[in-house]
DNA sequence: CTAAGAACTTCAAGTGCTCGAAGTCAGGGC
DNA sequence: GCCCTGACTTCGAGCACTTGAAGTTCTTAG
């Protein structure tokens, strides 16, 4: 398995991008031992992560963004160390996950929205047409109405 | 008539609750200057927000969501009130701010498929189809390569 | 009226990142 | 070769809250 399986590599910002967390994030959580050292390039002494990384990482972003303080975290990644017979309890956190990824998506939209409607207000108050005005006004609260749950984070 | 009409008055508690802030945040904001200073209780000293107040804060909260920070807010909140005249700016802002949840939403999706694909890959673990974690493994080094060229291209 | 207790006050320190500075290293053009 | 650009490295400071301590004030029950 292993000659054939020619594991990829990736690099820290390509490990940032695919589980959403910053590359000073994946640094800061390797420093206070959330996750375990990530292999280095030989030579340059740059971070070298596997699949196996990134199913940590993923777990541990996970568990963040249950609000799970760091120092409880390594107990839980230890959990997650354990392989196949791990597999359920994995696909239950990545289903949370992908939940509150849907959660964050919707929100993203609404404040798109948001910003939007401020824009088109701005317009029409240059413009001088108070009846739009007034219109976007009470659309933009109606909309502030609905974005409250995005305090988290 | 305007006697009559009692300008509610609302603890911190109940502006907290009503803004989804806590109190220690409206503290911080005021002390920051990011809201206007809040009125004060003649004897206790206890901060009193008035319904101008809470517009205000329901309005730097709906900033803080989009993910301004909170020195560029005061300009902001300042600008709301100055009306026509500040529209020009308040356009660039917030078309700024499009531009960034634009790209934080193609981030997002990316993010999305991962996960899909990480669930994917255990439920084949957890089934031993050995072919599929194989294809999984290299669809997820597939969807790590489209995320070299995002950053520059 | 007084005493207990909840809720407010300020100030300081802690938290979880986040950013900037200064230096190292890989790849490409001359 | 040699330099440039750009991405990586560590480290320490900064940011936006957040929590805790110590004290004051409102409220309520006896």
């Amino acid at each position: 398995m292993s000659a054939l399986t020619a594991r990829h590599e990736y690099t820290i910002k390509e490990a940032a991008a695919l589980t959403g967390l910053p590359a000073s994030t994946l640094r800061y959580y390797e420093s206070i031992g959330v996750i375990a050292p990530v292999g280095r390039g030989a030579s340059s002494g740059h971070r070298v992560y596997d699949e196996e990384d990134l199913d940590q990482i993923m777990w541990v972003a996970c568990l963040a963004a249950t609000g799970m303080s760091v120092r409880d975290m390594p107990k839980y990644v230890a959990n997650g160390q354990l392989g196949p017979c791990a597999a359920g309890e994995q696909i239950e956190l990545l289903t949370a996950q992908q939940q509150r990824l849907e959660v964050e998506a919707k929100q993203l939209v609404l404040r798109q929205r948001y910003v939007a409607l401020k824009i088109d207000y701005w317009h029409a108050v240059a413009a001088g047409d108070d009846g739009h005005v007034e219109l976007l006004l009470g659309e933009a609260r109606t909309l502030a109405d609905e974005v409250k749950p995005a305090s988290k984070r």
